[in-house]
DNA sequence: CTGGTCAAGTGGCATTACCAATTTCCGGCA
DNA sequence: TGCCGGAAATTGGTAATGCCACTTGACCAG
């Protein structure tokens, strides 16, 4: 495409981009005070509040510090200020009870209209799980592969990207936390057990019996993760 | 120096936190315009420029996009006004039948925990839409909010997540043109109606209700696509 | 139905003024 | 001489207003 958007338009970008040419040049180094906002309007033949927005952007950047009443500074290439606002880190609890209400009707439609292939896939990773399990590591891959094939066994995509997504809060250091707590074989055997209760009612097409037993699975699951709470506290 | 320097002094701060609640709220959804800048100055109290600096903070975060003589939008996550790096793109169809699966679950626990502030936030966003209904405009943000507040009346944090993602799926091309065909009164009544179903189920805690009358919901919604969707064929 | 025109709405930028916090500096005091 | 306190200058923070450029949508002529 040979158009461009062009939009030098807004003046603040201009603005702040003459500035981070001027610090990145050594113009100005690291801890080096800026000119002060007026005298930075003048040299730029803009108004004020024209510089003010592009300072303001920078700072959003975390390329400058402005300091009230004393100046404008130039901020070593690092963290910002205040963490990112972040997204709304959800409780494992949180998490678990979500699960709850999704995945049981994900066995549900999965028992359905599941395929010999997809129940095949869901075997594997329980086959997984049980190898992982063996070698006394945590079997948190086989674990997760279960529950991602019995989303894709529903048919339907947006389930798969929910149940992936809600997997990944399982990142959060509350939850990495707890599973420090948690990979003892004596809890992980029912996990296994209920598993395979699940995929008995999909095969057997139970639709009612798969979305019970997923509940069952994901109650248990919560019941556990709370007395490694308990212990942890 | 002290310590916590409690610096909400910066007044565009506190703005841009409002309005980045506004939007994690829900109050604006994804591509849903901003009032005018004029508007959120009177609005907050403040002084147009403290608005814009807010503003250009949320653009150079990749929140927001301002367009110079239209308005400010609200941005999807993926930022990079280039390509999108192609999402997932899920049809119409698979997210109205995971809505169909997540969704109803989410009425039933909210039947069961509702307090009566999320009742009446629910309440709200019917009353919003059938004012957007009575100026003959596509009923969609108070749409949006009526199942977002339902969500909410969860407790759950993480339901509020992908429920809104699912929302958010919408604003892919597909929908769009959908829509287009979409967007007479006759065919939203029903659909206000049902939402009305749905409420007094979740007001009454009737559980089974609330989820049976989610499920008509969005069962109809489906119906209704399918039309629009044969029609376009 | 297509294309152009026009007016209202909206953001972009400049100007001016005043306020608040900080820094600087000078003069008085021990 | 050295320290301390406060006034003044410096600097960023916010407000208010005005005008321009761009976008949009409606209306109208072809």
């Amino acid at each position: 495409m040979p158009f461009q958007s062009i939009e030098p338009r807004r003046l603040y970008r201009q603005i702040a981009e003459q500035i981070r040419g001027l610090i990145r040049s050594g113009e100005f180094g690291i801890g080096a005070r800026l000119p002060p906002e007026r005298d930075l309007a003048r040299q730029f033949g803009v108004s004020r509040p024209s510089v003010r927005e592009a300072l303001i952007a920078l700072e959003v950047e975390g390329l400058v510090d402005v300091r009230i009443g004393s100046g404008i500074y130039v901020r070593a290439r690092g963290e910002a200020p205040d963490a990112t606002p972040a997204e709304s880190e959800a409780g494992p609890f949180e998490v678990l009870r979500a699960r709850h209400a999704i995945e049981s009707e994900c066995a549900a439609l999965a028992a359905k209209s599941a395929t010999r292939p997809q129940l095949q896939a869901i075997e594997a990773a329980l086959t997984e799980m049980e190898g992982e399990m063996a070698e006394a590591k945590q079997p948190l891959p086989g674990d997760r592969l279960f529950h991602l094939r019995i989303a894709e066994a529903t048919g339907n995509g947006s389930l798969v990207h929910v149940v992936r997504m809600l997997w990944e809060e399982r990142a959060g250091p509350l939850f990495k936390r707890l599973e420090h707590h948690y990979d003892t074989p004596a809890l992980w055997q029912p996990a296994l057990a209920e598993h395979r209760a699940v995929l008995k009612a999909i095969a057997a097409q139970d639709c009612r019996g798969a979305r019970a037993a997923m509940r069952r699975h994901l109650d248990q699951a919560c019941r556990r993760f709370s007395t490694s709470w308990d212990i942890l506290q």
